[in-house]
DNA sequence: CGGCTGATTGTTGCA
DNA sequence: TGCAACAATCAGCCG
């Protein structure tokens, strides 16, 4: 049973003592080992939230495009997203986390449905309706107003 | 012409 | 308990 991240394990085994980053290289091999086993695909695998980097590192995306024009490449928002993020306060990534943590929430919530799917598939195969989608609006609507959804 | 890599950090999930 | 892989993005670059 080589997994394929096996091949991925040597490759950080062998940086990761480093203490340094990943070797960019590490993309690579996961990027190759998911074609390979992405053979089966669950049928809706909840996607990971974004953490709450990538929630701020998609408003400084635009920011950063604006300040930016030129340079608007992945890795150069990455690092300046990454710097920043690191400056910024707990206070500051406050309002990001807050919102990875409301992901987080929703995220469960697919995996709730994700793992029964997979457990009456094991038995049955459950009709999958579309009644999976059970959009629960209970609290949220905190103070900060967001999602401001008019046009 | 087409597809993938690259980089950031966080986060979650499974063994 | 810890590791391992993945989440978005977007343009550049190689085959």
């Amino acid at each position: 049973m080589k997994g394929p991240k096996a091949k991925v394990e040597q490759k950080l085994a062998g940086d990761k003592k480093t203490g340094k980053r990943k070797p960019a290289t590490d993309t690579q091999v996961k990027r190759q080992i998911k074609k390979e086993k992405k053979a089966k695909k669950d049928p809706n695998k909840p996607k990971r939230p974004p953490s709450a980097f990538f929630v701020f590192l998609d408003e400084f995306r635009k920011e950063y495009k604006q300040a930016n024009p030129n340079a608007n490449s992945v890795s150069a928002v990455g690092k300046a997203g990454g710097e920043k993020w690191r400056a910024l306060s707990d206070a500051e990534k406050a309002p990001y986390v807050a919102k990875a943590e409301k992901k987080k929430a929703e995220y469960e919530k697919s995996m709730a449905t994700y793992n029964k799917q997979k457990d009456s598939n094991t038995e049955e195969v459950a009709e999958e309706s579309d009644k999976s989608k059970s959009e629960v609006n209970d609290e949220e609507e905190d103070e900060s107003g967001e999602e401001d959804d008019e046009e």
